[in-house]
DNA sequence: CTCCTTTGATTGACACGTCAATCATCCGCT
DNA sequence: AGCGGATGATTGACGTGTCAATCAAAGGAG
C-alpha cells in the first residue's frame, strides 16, 4: 500500500526550508551591511574594492584586462562595464597593450591607490565585527565546513 | 614594551578571512545557481517568485502594495519597479483601492497563478538538491546556528 | 473648515549584472 | 601570403536595486 512517506526526501520539510531561508537571507543581509559600511567609509563599492585589491597586488599595479577578470572571477563584459565607471571616477586608467594590439592594460592611478589604502583597514575591521566576532571558534569552523560541503555539492 | 600581539583581534587572521570568503562566496554561488534553475525551469526570477508566493497566499490572491512590500521585506520603490515589469508580462494586475484612493491593490492573474504553480515543485526540489542534500543533519543544524548567531550580531 | 504633516505609491537617475552581438587582432595552416 | 577560426575587449539592450524627489490623498490640530 502507498505509504504516507512515499514522497520522503522529494521536497524539503518545513524545518529544512526554515534553515534554508535563514541561511540565505542572513548571508544576503551580511553582504549588504558590509557593502554599505564600505561605501560609507570609503566611497567604494564591493566591486570597486575587488578590482582595486587585484590591481594593488599586481606587478607594477597594472594588469591585462582578461587577467584581472580571471583574478577576481568576473565575466569580461561585467569587468568592462565596471572599469568604464571606475575610469570615469579617476580610480584607474586603461592603456593599450604594446605586446597585443587587441589587449588593454588597466593601471591603478594614485587616486585609486589612495582610495584602496583608506578602505582596507575599516573593511577588514567590519568583517571581524560582523562575521568573526559573531561566531564562537566552533561555529566559525562549522561555517567553513558547511561552505565547503555546499561548494563540493555545487560541483 | 610593545608586544607583537598588540593588534590582536583588530584585524581578522588569514584563516578567518579564508573562512569568510568561502562562506560569502558559497552563499552567493548558491543563490546564483538557484536563481538560474528557477529562471530556466519556469521563466521566473527570484523576485518574481517572492512576489507570486506572497500573492498566492494572500486572501483573494490580492494585496495592498505596501502590505506586499512588508510581506517580502522589500522597499516600496523596489516593489513598484518590479510590479511594473511583472505587469507588462501579464503575471499580475494593479487596481485602484476602493477604501483608500492613494492605495493600489495588486492582483494575481491566471497567468501569474499558473506560472507560480509550475515553478513551485522544481524550485523546492532544487533547494533540497543544492542545500539540504549537500549537508549532513549535523551540518544542517550547524548552518542554522551560524545563521542565527550572525543575525543576532547584526542586530 | 483649513492647514499641515504623514502616508501610499510612483518616477527618474544612476549603479550593477547578464547575455548576445560586434569588431579588430592574432595565429595556425596551407 | 592569405584565409579562417580563436581570442581580447567593448557595446547595447534590458532586468534589477537604491536613493532622492515628487505627488495626491488622508487625517489630525486649530
Amino acid at each position: 500500500m502507498t505509504q504516507p512517506t512515499r514522497r520522503r526526501r522529494v521536497l524539503p520539510t518545513t524545518e529544512e526550508l526554515r534553515v534554508w531561508r535563514g541561511f540565505i537571507e542572513t548571508a544576503e543581509a551580511l553582504r549588504a551591511e558590509l557593502g554599505a559600511r564600505l561605501q560609507a567609509e570609503s566611497g567604494l563599492s564591493p566591486g570597486d574594492y575587488a578590482v582595486l585589491l587585484a590591481l594593488t597586488e599586481a606587478d607594477g599595479q597594472r594588469l591585462r584586462s582578461s587577467q584581472l577578470a580571471d583574478d577576481i572571477g568576473w565575466e569580461r563584459s561585467r569587468l568592462s562595464h565596471h572599469l568604464g565607471r571606475m575610469e570615469k571616477r579617476g580610480l584607474l586608467r586603461r592603456e593599450e597593450c604594446r605586446t597585443d594590439n587587441r589587449g588593454a592594460e588597466v593601471v591603478l592611478t594614485p587616486e585609486g591607490d589612495a582610495a584602496f589604502r583608506a578602505a582596507t583597514v575599516p573593511h577588514l575591521t567590519a568583517v571581524r565585527e560582523l562575521f568573526v566576532d559573531a561566531l564562537t571558534p566552533h561555529q566559525l569552523a562549522a561555517a567553513g565546513e558547511v561552505a565547503a560541503a555546499l561548494r563540493a555539492n555545487l560541483g
